[in-house]
DNA sequence: TGTTAGCACTCAATGTAACCGAGTGCTAAT
DNA sequence: ATTAGCACTCGGTTACATTGAGTGCTAACA
């Protein structure tokens, strides 16, 4: 274990690396903190902290620079606490209040806000609608042959789809049928729409002739609503950090990021119950190896719903963005209380 | 106007320049058009046409670039047909015909069609639903004090809503509003929905006593719908082009396109029959003057739908990317009609 | 008269050398 | 154990020469 003043030492350093971007060497640093003691010494902690795989050296001569190793010691005990600033809280707070709005909206403005404030990149992980309460099914004649589904939950979310009709089917079928759905499911969580519950839509509906599309059709309604849905916010502030001031660096991000799949991956990786942070070379994916991630998974009784995130270079100020995001969380736990959502 | 030597110099000079991003000089021109001339003499011309206005000099010997009225000039007459080829048509015919589709993924696939294939950013605006005809809006309880509003279109739109109850009223109410409003704006045009009718509605409710709520309830659902939705593509595709080499630009680039409302107007200021580009300065907003917008704009029945453009530096392949439109417009044209779309 | 070869000139880009300065590591003094 | 002092390193900057693609002009040419 490092001693009091190695763990002074190393997060000066970070701090500075952190604030500036640029290697910090001793006798700078002895000018900032006032560590008590000589650059000549400082030297000497740094060299050590080197040793230890704390810091790492470009080359002879230019400033110590935290290494994964370093920045994953500051995260775990280091970090200087940096709540939420009450002004912030506010205009949080003001937005929260603002006006009821669409579900969907509340995430994506969730993502803005936490981009806006840490300048970085932030994803943020709807929980899915499958996780709601159903609370109704209905058919709407689009035309000839096809039809509208819609399905609607408890929390507000409305999902839609177009279902072509099986030939020979009339538009009276379909309507009776959602009254099946309607009154076998109702209550149910979409998740917990079973093999059973579909089992007894089916025998309910098998008189009428409709059996071979009418699972089919409840199916895909329902798979559509399984989709987690992905926001993302900041990918034009993440331009300010002089890391991506390399096109290619913020090239090869991007693409990430537009891979929509890969993303939920990636946030899936971090299920625990508080904030996780994983540091460069930690992350699996070798594209954002040069980047850390601090996700913040949100709840409601127990169960999992969905993920805030940010993603920015390993030298991020992970004190302000935990912080934010822990604030953040509750904030949008609280919403979904509210929306009455089931699980 | 320019002869015939000139109008075949310039093309050479705007071809080479668009393929290669570097300034053209006499030599190499000579080299690879083979325009039976002498470099000497295409030096003579390129000062001819330097005066005339067509072609810049950013100093004495670097070779000539298009000035915006170069590119006006090409553009208008000397652009050289550039099909789309039958290996895209077929990749975007197949898309087309994939599968039946929320129409909002058309939009959205077309726009990443016209990224990708352009190398460059793409917009789409969308028709207001409010062009599309009613077909039903449909009332939800989502809890004591609000309920869903669903506003469904001919053309398969879904918009909602969450509205809250004023106070004393019963979802009962609510219901019963809708049967009115249903039977009163059944095939009407959302655009044409006018006082009269609200007047009828008003009329009708009136005895029930919701006549307070009832009309800000509907014009809310109708606001909603008035929105243009509007889709881009390919802000990715556009950090290879090496005029966006430089972050700050990309930046630049990228705020303005968050802007909405800003890239609506944009686009709304092209409202012309077949394609329009706008070169460099041409443009009205300042912060892509130094880009090319080509837009085309979908109609039916004679009634402006939408706009599908492509935005690129004023270096751009316009005849690529103004077939490619062109051929874009004819599918979305085409699905359009075929959701039955009514103005 | 239009075209072309030739040539002097320009200027961005590239390469090279010198220098500066922030920083280290080591040693000796405190 | 700490620190002052000093030699050394190395990226970054500046200065300067070199290169090469390109121009403009003039004179020769068809």
């Amino acid at each position: 274990m490092l001693d009091e003043r190695k763990r002074r030492v190393l997060q000066a350093v970070i701090d500075d690396y952190i604030a500036s971007a640029e290697p910090v060497g001793s006798r700078a640093l002895a000018r900032k903190h006032d560590l008590g003691v000589s650059p000549a010494t400082i030297r000497n902690e740094m060299a050590d902290l080197e040793m230890l795989g704390y810091l790492e050296h470009i080359h002879t001569s230019s400033g110590r620079v935290p290494s994964a190793k370093g920045y994953r010691f500051y995260v775990d005990g280091l970090i200087p606490p940096k709540p939420v600033s009450d002004e912030e809280k506010v205009l949080i707070d003001r937005w929260y209040q603002a006006r009821v709005k669409r579900i969907d909206e509340v995430f994506q403005e969730t993502a803005r806000l936490i981009s806006k404030m840490t300048r970085n990149v932030s994803l943020v992980l709807a929980p899915q609608v499958s996780q709601a309460a159903f609370r109704c099914l209905q058919f709407l004649p689009l035309d000839d042959h096809r039809v509208i589904t819609v399905l609607m939950t408890d929390a507000g979310f409305v999902e839609n789809k177009i279902l072509e009709m099986p030939d020979g089917a009339e538009f009276e079928d379909f309507q009776r049928m959602a009254r099946v759905i309607n009154r076998v499911l109702a209550g149910k969580t979409i998740r917990s729409i079973s093999e059973s519950s579909l089992q007894m839509i089916e025998d309910e509906i098998q008189d009428s002739g409709l059996y071979a599309s009418a699972l089919e059709v409840i199916q895909r309604a329902l798979d559509a609503s399984k989709k987690e849905r992905l926001y993302l916010g900041g990918t034009t502030m993440m331009l300010e950090q002089p890391e991506f001031h390399d096109v290619e660096k913020v090239k090869n991000l991007l693409l990430v990021l537009e891979e929509e799949e890969l993303v939920k991956d990636i946030l899936h990786a971090h299920t625990g119950r508080g904030l996780e942070v994983t540091i460069g070379r930690e992350n699996e994916n070798s594209s954002i190896q040069d980047c850390s991630i601090i996700t913040a998974t949100y709840h409601l009784d127990g169960e999992l719903l969905g993920t805030l995130a940010v993603l920015g270079p390993t030298r991020m100020e992970y004190s302000k963005a935990m912080s934010l995001l822990e604030y953040m969380n509750t904030n949008i736990s609280e919403v979904i209380r509210k929306y009455h959502w089931k699980v």
